[in-house]
DNA sequence: GTTCCGCGCCAACCCATGTTAGCTTGGCGG
DNA sequence: CCGCCAAGCTAACATGGGTTGGCGCGGAAC
């Protein structure tokens, strides 16, 4: 299991060989399993750890008292999560598994004590903050301004480049193992809805999504359609 | 005019003398005014300056080719914008004036050097990172799922409590200088259907809007109303 | 002082999306 | 091998919020 951290990192910056091996000795510490649907991290959890997923997709998401759920990131593999220390009583949301996982657990001092060591990782973890504010961003500017059939392309078009900087992509295909409520709650609909817009993206040619793989039939025209811009998306 | 950010930071840690100095002496050194309706960052704006608010609101913003606009962040008075340096080409979003403005503009390498200088300084930026990402993972779960009554209900109840943080909240009344097509951008609605939420707000004997100012008649019914949660504001 | 334009405000109409309800399929536990 | 349940899928109907268009006001430019 290699570290899919490391080859979305070195895609942009070569790290020195004292960082890459501490990262790796990072990733090796404790290693978790989860299954699908378990909380990673609770809603009412307070301080807790970082982790590094390494296979498998989780997301954060909002639940309100009433039921409603919202969810507000996806996180594939090679996305770290939360590297700087939250001290606050409660979290203002919770990560769920959405498939079974395997994530490395990284201790807060561990990795505070990595990042004084070298800059080089430091630099890293800023980035990787900076990356999901961006991405953060086009999330809210998306589910506000954007139709459901421009909403769903722009996603699709979001986890190709994603996955690609991972390199889970092959022949235009990668996985997709999210459900329809799922994607609903990620793009604030309804799971009808998505289901509709889906069948529309696949008579008009753009996609196929069969069996948890999407294939990406006609990337330019599904970028035109979302109106795609990558210029959010740090590391791909 | 007063550091209002320096208000903010101490209502949670005490800052060392020497590191409020820093802070103080940064924020003087190149002062800004902005004309309503400006850019401070265009869309392809490089790499930038950091900047402080000193008065004024602005807010960050993201303009899709066929002239759809959303507004993804309001900063008010006591913000950091981009504490930390962007080594991007192109930006994700612009950052504009929503009334006339008074900013900071802070040098990349000043900040480095203050961080680096001062370890309570580098938290304070840590924190106000950590808070702009909660607060982004906020919106986005809003605008997914909440109905339109329900954030505008929120928006205020944010409002109130960063205003307050920062000492500009008298009697429940604060400045609220953000037009009904600003609003309709930030919440992902239309002006004409933000000014029907805000007639029933008012009918309900919740708030008040007047002359750029907004007083909250009955804050506990405003905050049911949302479904808000303050947990996820860090300063506030 | 006049002109102009952006904003607040409102009503009528309409459509994108939500709601409800049901059927089908496939994977999993027993 | 059976039973169960979550997810995919669809149709019929309902509605929240978008669209269009129009009025009046007040502040800024001149």
């Amino acid at each position: 299991m290699d570290n899919l951290f490391l080859r979305k990192v070195e895609r942009q910056v070569r790290l020195p060989e004292a960082a890459r091996a501490a990262l790796g000795d990072l990733a090796r510490q404790q290693i978790r399993h989860v299954a699908a649907r378990q909380d990673l991290v609770g809603h009412d959890t307070g301080p807790h750890h970082a982790h590094l997923i390494l296979d498998g997709w989780a997301c954060r998401y909002r639940q309100f008292p009433d039921g409603r759920r919202a969810i507000v990131a996806l996180l594939l593999p090679g996305d770290l999560c939360d590297p700087y220390r939250v001290h606050r009583i409660r979290a203002d949301h919770a990560v769920g598994a959405l498939t079974a996982l395997t994530v490395a657990r990284l201790a807060p001092e561990a990795l505070d004590e990595a990042a004084r060591a070298h800059p080089a990782i430091e630099a890293c973890f800023r980035r990787e903050m900076l990356a999901a504010l961006a991405l953060q961003r086009e999330w809210t500017a998306g589910v506000g301004r954007r139709s459901a059939i421009e909403r769903l392309a722009h996603l699709f078009c979001e986890l190709h480049l994603r996955l690609a900087a991972v390199g889970l992509v092959a022949d235009a295909t990668f996985p997709m193992p999210v459900t329809q409520p799922d994607l609903a709650d990620a793009l604030g609909q309804t799971s009808v809805h998505i289901n509709r817009t889906l069948r529309e993206l696949r008579a008009a040619g753009l996609i196929e999504l069969r069996g948890r793989r999407l294939t990406i039939r006609d990337l330019p025209g599904l970028k035109a359609l979302a109106l795609f811009d990558p210029a959010y998306l740090y590391w791909a």
